[in-house]
DNA sequence: GTTAAACGTTTCATCTAGTAAAACAAGTAT
DNA sequence: ATACTTGTTTTACTAGATGAAACGTTTAAC
């Protein structure tokens, strides 16, 4: 194995942190079953990580991200660009719209709110930063509608589960929608997660065109008619441009 | 070797990944230098971590977190009791005394602010999670002081750098300040960081009594007179036992 | 303008140190 | 009572990670 620098257990041990945080509540065999590894190979990097307290067992044998996890991770928010730029951004929308305003990125098939901010209005829709959600329904379906086609059959379910009244219902209808969302640039949605709720998503695009992550501005549907719906869409889709910029992109809708 | 579960080069890059996080801007040697490893197994293992985004490299050679963990700290902030538990404490702790306030823990030998929590009044202290601070000056000193002996040994320099004319200057001075902050249970420092600036911090301590955390008030010095202080410094001290009793916390000041 | 130091990168023979598999104990459901 | 789980431990084997030393480039020194 010439010319090629890996080091193997390291990045075993890696997958095998990404599958702590994304199944938290998992013992060995089934971080092992999901990583692919042997389960006394799991259980001895996880004994590794716990040791430099990375990942931390739970009384129940379960395991979960550590202390020291913690801090590489608020670390890696304030070095890291995308964070850095779109707080001021997600910031100045929230108070232009005086509603809840998120930053959600793709993390395996889910959407993660990886920032957030929320105007200082008694009545307001709560928001949780390393909040996940599926993909295929809702206002996340904007991140999902811009990403290959490959991954989009990945994640789309055959029979999606029904959050609420409002989700579309067959895969050929959230298909039909992701087109619409490609084509009209942004996406609303209408009490789909949550009743009561309407929800506006844009992309953001990088220095590749890529999109990255979704600007989304949520609000109670009971103040949020057509007018002020139009209001929102304006300046999420703005803020979202503006983020695309400063990231590096240089396209044009 | 029987019995150690432990996988050596997977706990040399963890080390390796908070040296990087702790030295923004460190190339390959230095890095190598600081975490006691060869150059060439720095250089492989800072390979494997850049394949994975755990890393990057930026264009002049350096290193620095990656996307990759950014997910993994959101997720961990997000999973960890700390933050979950102060982050209403500090907005409630926020609102009272209607300036910014912080929660701050130790990594290496830096104070690291962890949350945060800011009025909207229009003149604040700015506060920024991720920022790191010596552990000998200004309010930090609150974090030092209840830690043990060796390690504040370790902390305080033979000649502290002086940040500003209100900082000791003499290594005794400041071990003295030490002294008196376990004595009295919290601590305030006036224009100690920087002018203008009064900051009030208290101990929280965990289920072990030790003293993990501080939570921090930041006030502009000049609305800030004795009576105000008297204010903050009783409502600071409540928070942080708020939060100390939440963590499970039991004994008494 | 020459020298020297420092940096990231590459190679390779050596042998440590991590791995798979299988057996184990402890628990839980049937 | 039995048959699955689960997490834990052992062992022999060798894949694969390692240290050292050399390489070309860049940066600093004088």
């Amino acid at each position: 194995m010439v010319q090629d620098y890996n080091v193997e257990s390291v990045g075993k041990a890696f997958d095998l942190l990404m599958a702590v945080a994304r199944n938290p509540g998992a013992g060995v065999t089934e971080l092992a079953r999901k990583t692919g590894l042997t389960k006394s190979r799991a259980y001895r990097l996880l004994h590794t990580m716990e040791q430099r307290q990375i990942v931390k067992r739970t009384s129940d044998g379960t395991y979960g991200l550590g202390d020291a996890m913690l801090i590489l991770g608020i670390t890696a928010s304030s070095q890291t660009d995308m964070i850095r730029l779109a707080t001021p951004i997600l910031e100045d929308l929230c108070q232009r719209v005086n509603e809840t305003v998120q930053l959600r990125t793709i993390d395996g098939t889910e959407a993660i709110c990886i920032a957030k901010a929320e105007p200082s209005r008694d009545l307001r829709v709560h928001a949780n930063v390393g909040r996940r959600r599926p993909l295929y329904a809702g206002s996340p379906k904007c991140l999902l509608a811009f990403q290959s086609s490959r991954f989009i059959e990945e994640c789309v379910p055959l029979t999606p589960a029904a959050i609420t009244n409002n989700t579309p219902r067959t895969r050929g209808a959230i298909l039909q929608e992701l087109t619409r969302i490609r084509r009209q640039g942004y996406c609303i949605s209408r009490g789909e997660v949550s009743d009561h709720q309407v929800s506006c998503a844009a992309p953001v695009r990088t220095i590749s065109a890529s999109v990255v992550a979704t600007v989304h501005t949520v609000a109670p549907a009971f103040r949020t008619g057509d007018s002020e719906l139009e209001h929102i869409i304006r300046l999420t889709t703005d803020a979202a441009h503006r983020l695309s910029s400063a990231l590096g992109w240089t396209g044009d809708a």
